[in-house]
RNA sequence: GCCUCCUUAGCUCAAUUGGAUAGAGUAUCUGCCUUCGGAGCAGAGGGUUACAGGUUCGAAUCCUGUAGGAGGCACCA
């Protein structure tokens, strides 16, 4: 029984006997100082809309949930929570379905239609990545990694802008590096582009266009490769280039044009009304300049027209929070496009903030001044680095001491996760060693990765178990994983799967310390034992690779 | 000037979206010299959730205002 099937029987009851006119019912955990597993808010919330006393509908609710499988007794309390305890027979089933989905980490059932396509990161192709786009990215994946493990359609994109001035500017500037020149006014003077210099073997007969062609490769290559070692997976690379090719800004004029939805002025062509709610809303924008050429706004347009013809039914990027005021305006063009502007959703992350040795470091693209993304894995290691971008609100100011980061000391949470991880691997190490031959039915199910296997019926190891205060702490955390899997979705953050993780490890230290796992003596207590620590393990494994953490076998 | 976001324990952050006595890691103090990994465990101290009002059975969460911080307001992208 999981969480959410006794979720479901509750609110089937409740129906039954109350109506559907009410919110639906959730299961929580009941708070530490309260003798109970999980407890309802729900008499609360229909209060108003029965007119009753929530301490009396709590009280209806009690012979209804009392009837439930794998539940012991139910009670409720002022003001009108039901809280419920779970039986040995409701913890048994629980650790099993855990082991028979492992994590569990279960597909849904009857998902809408959606195909979400998410774009992030999609830095200008002019240097490495920086630090900020590893923010973006870790948000990004994370996010992609824990809606396809629910079963939904997700993809992701990294947009590259091919095209445009800085593109020209990037080349002027590689040109002048390789000739030993000065750099052009507003040039890139990263060191980056000596090296790339350096690699030029021969320009003879090159053009502008060749300069920058060549930059743009070997940067794009960079960031790719960037994006790799921080275990980040783009399904495509877009290049803006391909729009242009297909003549798909123009197309996308014509369209907002056919519509009636631009203005011509001085020249220009806008986006919205001229209207005085408009451009305070920041919703008026150029489209084409007055010398012809399309602005950034025009292809992004395109680009975003371009996504939902490709059958993505739900966009969102995932953005610096510098680029907040371009939601309105694009907001709008989707509006204008005929798709539903809540179709397109913007995550939008606050800045990282660097400091160093107690003073912020700023950081400049075209002064070259900054800390990469790679020097940042380079030192912290991307397990580190993931975690850490992953853990926090992308609301959040993020502060990033690179000192603290770079210490690699047991200061990070994400030693304390993995541990617990090594640990219980150690524990299976050595159960060969202290019981040869093993334990019935829970050894085979150690050395599997995988599922349960078929052989193994857990409900049978667990028969008549009698569990420790400190094995139902464990297990009721592990009822609660689908429900933050859910709340990243419902949130578009991952950083609800590291919170968690924690407090899971934080529960299996003292459990390991007052519940000695392999007993000679006892193996019917081992192999319970053991099927608890592999559903912890199992969890712990599949909340890490959700947002890009490796599960060491040791450490 | 206008707009967005933030302010929770010494520090870094949570809080199942309005639920019960606000929780973790880290740091500090006190115990455990450890037969499956001490990168650990048990316990303690640490809070007027920036401030002031409001909404209701109930607010860190919602509304108003104030203070402080970050960012944005291009025929750049």
């Amino acid at each position: 029984m999981t969480l959410e099937q006794l979720q479901n029987e509750i609110q089937k009851a409740i129906t039954a006997k109350f109506g559907d006119a009410f919110p639906c019912a959730v299961l929580q955990a009941a708070p530490d100082h309260v003798d109970a597993d999980f407890s309802l808010s729900w008499a609360m919330q229909a209060a108003k809309i029965l007119k009753k006393a929530p301490i009396q509908i709590a009280g209806e609710i009690v012979p209804l949930a009392e009837k439930l499988p794998g539940v012991a007794a139910v009670s409720a309390v002022m003001p009108g929570f039901v809280n419920i305890k779970l039986s040995a027979r409701g913890y048994a089933d629980a650790v099993c379905e855990v082991l028979a989905n492992p994590g569990g980490c279960i597909r849904k059932q009857n998902l809408p239609a959606k195909k979400i396509l998410f774009e992030f990161v999609s830095a200008n192709p002019t240097g490495p990545l920086h630090v900020a786009s590893g923010r973006s990215a870790a948000l990004g994946d994370s996010l992609v990694r824990i809606l396809k493990a629910q079963g939904y359609d997700a993809s992701s994109e990294y947009y590259i802008n091919d095209a445009g001035n800085q593109v020209r500017l990037l080349g002027e500037s590689l040109k002048a590096r390789h000739e030993g020149k000065p750099l052009p006014e507003n040039g890139y003077h990263g060191d980056y582009l000596v090296d790339i210099a350096a690699k030029i073997k021969d320009s003879s007969g090159w053009t502008a266009a060749d300069y920058s062609a060549f930059a743009i490769a070997e940067l794009i290559k960079t960031q790719q490769d960037d994006m790799v070692l921080f275990r980040t997976h783009f399904d495509r690379w877009f290049f803006e280039t391909e729009l242009h090719k297909a003549g798909a800004p123009k197309a996308a004029l014509e369209q907002l044009e056919k519509d009636g939805k631009t203005s011509k002025v001085d020249g220009a062509v806008w986006f919205g009304e001229q209207s005085d709610s408009d451009k305070e809303e920041d919703k008026a924008r150029v489209l084409v300049r007055g010398d012809g050429s399309p602005t950034y706004f025009l292809n992004d347009i395109a680009y975003h027209k371009n996504k939902y013809e490709r059958g993505f039914t739900e966009l969102v990027n995932i953005l610096g929070a510098d680029h907040h005021g371009y939601i309105p305006r694009m907001k709008k063009a989707v509006e204008v496009l005929g798709k539903d502007p809540e179709t397109f959703k913007v995550i939008l992350h606050q800045l990282v903030h660097l400091n160093k040795n107690g003073e912020a470091v700023k950081m400049s693209k075209r002064a070259g001044e900054f800390i990469t993304l790679r020097e940042l894995v380079d030192e912290v290691g991307a397990d580190a680095c993931r975690f850490f971008f992953a853990s926090r609100t992308p609301n959040s100011h993020l502060h990033f001491d690179i000192e603290l980061a770079k210490k690699r000391s047991q200061e990070n949470p994400v030693f304390y996760v993995q541990y617990v991880h090594a640990r219980i691997n150690s524990i299976f190490r050595a159960l060969e060693e202290k019981i040869p031959g093993g334990v019935p039915a829970a050894g085979e199910l150690i050395k599997n990765a995988g599922p349960l296997p078929e052989k193994l019926n857990c409900s049978a190891v667990l028969e008549n178990y009698s569990f420790a205060p400190q094995e139902e702490a464990l297990i009721r955390k592990l009822m609660l994983f689908p429900a933050v899997l859910d709340a990243c979705v419902r949130d578009l953050t991952p950083h609800h799967i590291t919170t968690y993780l924690m407090e899971l490890a934080g529960l299996f230290h003292p459990f390991y310390d007052s519940c000695r796992v392999i007993n000679p003596d006892d193996t019917k207590t081992t192999a319970a034992r053991l099927c608890l620590c592999k559903a912890v393990q199992d969890t712990i494994r599949t909340g890490l690779d959700l947002i890009g953490v490796s599960a060491p076998e040791s450490m």
